[in-house]
DNA sequence: CTCGCCACCTGGGGGC
DNA sequence: TGCCCCCAGGTGGCGA
């Protein structure tokens, strides 16, 4: 699923081409998304779209009177496409903007398209979104004061949205691996110099990938719709009984919020 | 407030 | 070949 580097990717594939266009049209081909798409989605023809930039996972068009929100959910992609194509299976919205068509795909369907004439950062949905991890709001001492009191492990709580955004199942392991702290430490437990240490790991994890191009899910489309990514090679994600790529002893799977962990028992601590 | 867990949905892979 | 089960992913929402 697309985590904060895939979202990125997409809107800036996205950006130079929408800022500044007029919306023709839209077509709505299945509703039932994570919630159902309003009919006032239905009715943003005519605007231009003034600005577009991220928020967490979400990517904001604005619209002048209003914001355009989309969410990838776990399988969502946009592309934009020069010209008209059929549309495909699981292609359920689309955004004219002339001879320009920017097109949602979700087989899965747990993505979102949402209108808002509110601030967009006052959403129900965006209100309670934590610290952008690359911005320099984000730090040590940052993460270090966020955690504290927390009995939960740092992986979960790394990828507490109302605390961290952007970060998933994927970069959460492989940031915890760069950093060297086992997934299951207590967050509330962490000092400040593991803080420290865990705050540049994300960084670093989140604009690597994003320099890569994006990740890795297999489904995971760029905005150009080309399929072919840079595979990322991951240190422990999706690695189990594979060798360490530091000292060699097996990746561990654990099981963490019914999530796959995955973590070097050696080099993790 | 924190925590743990469920639900939502679909395609792909493995096992038989 | 077909069937069935399990899994992946993000996150809102629930009850404890």
């Amino acid at each position: 699923m697309p985590e904060l580097p895939e979202v990125e990717v997409t809107l800036r594939g996205i950006s130079p081409q929408l800022k500044g266009r007029l919306i023709t049209g839209v077509v709505v081909r299945e509703p039932r998304l994570r919630w159902r798409v309003q009919d006032a989605v239905g009715r943003v023809a005519g605007r231009e779209i003034r600005a577009l930039r991220r928020r967490g996972k979400y990517i904001l068009l604005d619209c002048g009177d209003g914001h355009l929100i989309f969410h990838l959910g776990m399988s969502g992609s946009l592309r934009l496409l020069e010209q008209a194509t059929p549309p495909q299976k699981h292609d359920h919205f689309d955004l004219q903007l002339g001879e320009l068509t920017l097109r949602l795909r979700d087989p899965r369907r747990f993505g979102a398209v949402i209108w808002t004439d509110q601030s967009p950062d006052t959403h129900p949905l965006l209100r309670h979104l934590g610290v952008e991890p690359l911005t320099r709001a984000f730090d040590g001492r940052r993460l270090h004061a966020l955690t504290r009191g927390l009995r939960s492990a740092i992986k979960q709580t790394l990828m507490d949205s109302s605390r961290v955004v952007g970060v998933g199942n994927i970069y959460a392991n492989e940031s915890l691996f760069l950093a060297g702290i086992h997934p299951a430490t207590r967050a509330g437990r962490l000092s400040l110099a593991r803080c420290i240490s865990l705050a540049a790991a994300t960084k670093k994890v989140l604009r690597d990938a994003i320099r890569a191009g994006g990740s890795s899910l297999r489904d995971f489309v760029g905005s150009d719709g080309r399929p072919g990514y840079f595979q990322q090679r991951y240190r422990v994600y999706d690695r189990a009984g594979e060798p360490c790529r530091c000292c060699g002893t097996p990746i561990r799977r654990q099981v963490q919020g019914q999530r796959a962990t995955f973590y070097c028992p050696s080099c993790q601590r």
